[in-house]
DNA sequence: ACCACCATTCGACGCGGATCGAAGCATTCG
DNA sequence: CGAATGCTTCGATCCGCGTCGAATGGTGGT
């Protein structure tokens, strides 16, 4: 089969440990200085300097300079899925980590997967809406349903508006820590916006760990109560 | 970020060309002998086992012995999906093989994707069902509609049949070639077999080319008109 | 029972690439 | 203008792993 794009050049480049941890770390959805993705992969800057210019190459993150420092990000949301297909992957074949660090329980919890809402919370989020038919889930394509629509609407969201972008509404992104689905698309960035925004939750710097607080952790079980609510 | 699966073993293992391009030969979707997939990667016997057992320790492929015979097959539609998503990725970076290959047009025209139909022909399927409201695209996740449950009965396939299994029924599936969707899933894959029954089109032996013949194009046009019929 | 064929294991070779030290450039600040 | 900081380039080193030759195990055919 010597015919299509060269695959093996783009999974190559997140074969690398260290070009692994890098993406990792780009997959909290902002941009990094090279020096810290350096630190965050446990290499040195010049390594890591070689490492980010494959990367780049490759159209996987995108470079920008700005004054002496250069940021990274990662090319799109098409990357972004990629990572988590293949987190999903991994996970499903044993290969989790060693050694589990002691932050991994608050990860499994909640955290963020490029810019929604994934763990616990976010596939429980994705039940309550799709338990309550606001949310069609016709055998893992997600739509929005007509009463979806108020709904959000009432929640400080506005779907049309959205809808109107060119990135899809809402869209089924496996989650490696559950197993099952959660949502992403441009709704699972303005639900998780909201999130912010009411203060239910902070991002921990540094990390993809969201943290909840008490009051913030019962308004959202209030807001998308499940059967395990 | 020390956190969560190991990403890079996984993809570490499509990162080998040869590798890749025996996961690229079992895209056709059907099992393949060891020694196949030695001459499809141009290895020796030796390397090929080498390879295929990793592959298999990683939980992309599973093989099943059968006689002397040692045949491989991807594991799961997860693993043909991550596949695509990583044409589609190669592709956009422009990192297309150098020297395209004499059977290159006929791939991009009408291939097999796992195990539906994919290529220029696959994505004009896909938007005549669009077109006509058979298949709901709401921002790139893909619903039957009302009238398309009908349709497709007519058309000598049982939409409840399919969505009683556990596979989603219809699936958006970026194409590498046309850059754009074409349908997968339970209902993707009854569509492409549908083809085959009604001797539109066959399978190049030891290709993913899907060659329609003459009236079977004609055919194939009339029951899914578009924009460029 | 013997041979043919296919797949796998073992061992050795060699290449590619990841890594870091040192130097070079650009930018910002005093 | 000089010093400090951050990123990149160059050169050298070294480890990992892909590769194949030879040998072993297992199955099917004669």
């Amino acid at each position: 089969m010597k015919l299509g794009p060269d695959i093996s050049r783009v999974a190559a480049l997140i074969g690398d440990p260290a070009r692994a941890n890098m993406m990792s770390a780009l997959m909290g959805g902002c941009a990094l200085t090279a020096g810290e993705l350096a630190r965050e992969a446990g290499v040195s800057p010049q390594t890591a300097s070689s490492h980010l210019a494959k990367l780049a190459q490759g159209g996987l993150v995108t470079p920008r300079r700005q004054g002496r420092h250069a940021y990274y990000a990662l090319a799109g949301e098409e990357v972004a899925e990629l990572m988590e297909s293949l987190a999903g992957l991994a996970a499903g074949a044993g290969a989790l980590r060693t050694r589990p660090g002691p932050r991994e329980p608050a990860l499994r919890a909640a955290r963020v997967c490029y810019d929604h809402l994934a763990g616990g919370l976010g596939v429980a989020m994705l039940d309550s809406l799709v338990g309550r038919g606001l949310v069609e889930d016709r055998a893992g394509s997600l739509s929005l349903s007509p009463e979806g629509a108020g709904y959000f609407r009432s929640f400080g969201v506005d779907p049309e508006a959205l809808a109107r972008g060119r990135r899809p509404l809402c869209r089924a992104c496996l989650d490696w820590s559950e197993r099952r689905n959660h949502m992403g698309g441009a709704l699972g960035k303005a639900l998780l916006q909201t999130i912010y925004d009411r203060g239910w939750a902070r991002r921990l710097d540094g990390t993809r760990v969201v943290a909840f607080s008490a009051p913030g952790l019962a308004a959202f079980q209030q807001a998308f109560p499940g059967s395990a609510g």
